[in-house]
DNA sequence: CAGCCTTTTCACAACCCTATCACAAAAGCA
DNA sequence: TGCTTTTGTGATAGGGTTGTGAAAAGGCTG
């Protein structure tokens, strides 16, 4: 399995971190300081770093720094609160390979980390370009790379939220998600909205795509929990 | 597939490079220093070499030089940054066939090195004509190679920044781009510009190819994403 | 079958995103 | 160099999305 070095202090975000990290291939060291995260990062070996910039007890950028400086190219990743925008591009200077804004959904999260350890990887060890992951269920086609969702050939317009929900429901039929999970997935780990709220996007991606709402074909109810989509297509 | 050598000490670059010449046919053999890429540039044979001129341990003018000395006629494609523009003409004549100031657009490169490559073909091997990947959508009709758009045949003046936009736009109907993405591929890997620019071009683009604004007939605009070129003609 | 809890549906205000215009800076050209 | 075109960004108006309340409908339990 990848391994990958979580700099953080945030205990709560570690966890959440390495968790989800997980369910994409990598073991999570955890390192909760700058000196912690530096020794780490200039003795083992990883696949990826997750690096918060806000580090008491020390620039987070100077492990980064550091790290490059010995010639180690492991992808990193950096975590920086909304504010803090114009580290940016120091970020990318110091030789970070992407960052991200908390608070972050983890769907985002989970997707930046594929990227930026695709890209560290050689060319001939990626998966072909194109319409890869394009699913097909009964005459609902949908393309996430191309940002597609058509019925029997006709595109139908979807927001943010409803393409994203309908995309990590469909990657998983049959499995249940609760509105919380939902909210942590797409909203943010620590998103402050009411479950209900899901309830209302779910509605709207399901006048949408359903043919008939009563009985809905892709998107069903978990009763008590929350949705899942339809295993049987 | 064609072989194409990159001799270039940024590993992310070199990743990047590699990604996007495996979409046009390259498989990439990586050099990070003068002397590792002057080994494989006269032991080897390739059909593209894509050369930094800012190396450490060395002048990347010497590996074109020798390479050209030894009778080796592979395209070369330097790669320099900005402030160095006067080794444009220094360059040429130590035998590169064209060079492109950091940062790039990836549709740039892509393109030059296209142009480059077959240029170095001989004339029998060469694509037909000029029209070679017209593509025409109703009435608008966009040809590529002759860096030329009609409607109606009436030719359309575009500028550069339209052109291409319009270009990667129509070249995947249907697929839709984030102003990221767009900034990345045409304006270059590090643009540090707002992704707010892109609306302006495609506002302006727009008023010269749709015939009603209200509703555009070929690029359309994504909710929350970006901009996609109308899949339906 | 009644009561309670969950889900569905609808409406709407606040918010965010896009379209558009204007203008200054930058780049290209003569 | 001076002129023209292109480009980047701010400001603002308009439109779509989103979050939430409230009521209706549906399912579970005793």
């Amino acid at each position: 399995m990848n391994q990958a070095l979580i700099i953080e202090d945030d205990r709560n975000i570690v966890e959440l971190l390495a968790i989800h990290l997980k369910d994409i291939g990598f073991e999570a060291t955890r390192a909760y300081t700058v000196s912690e995260g530096m020794h780490l990062g200039l003795t083992q070996t990883f696949q990826l770093i997750v690096l918060d910039l806000m580090l008491p007890g020390g620039e987070g950028l100077e492990i980064c720094k550091k790290i490059r400086a010995e010639g180690i190219t492991t992808p990193v990743l950096i975590l920086t609160a909304k504010s803090e925008e114009i580290d940016k591009v120091l970020g990318l200077e110091m030789g970070a390979d992407d960052y991200l804004t908390k608070p972050f959904g983890i769907r985002e999260f989970q997707a930046r980390v594929k990227a930026v350890v695709r890209r560290s990887l050689p060319a001939h060890a990626q998966p072909h370009g194109g319409a890869v992951g394009a699913m097909q269920f009964e005459s609902l086609m949908i393309e996430p790379d191309m940002r597609r969702v058509s019925i029997r050939g006709q595109r139908v317009e979807l927001s943010p939220k409803e393409f994203e929900l309908l995309v990590l429901l469909a990657s998983h039929p049959g499995r249940s998600y609760d509105r919380e999970e939902l909210l942590k997935l797409i909203w943010g780990y620590d998103y402050e909205g009411m479950a209900h709220t899901v309830n209302a996007h779910i509605n709207r991606l399901r006048s949408k795509i359903e043919p008939d709402m009563q009985t809905p074909t892709y998107i069903l109810t978990t009763w008590g929990i929350g949705y899942r989509f339809n295993e049987n297509l």
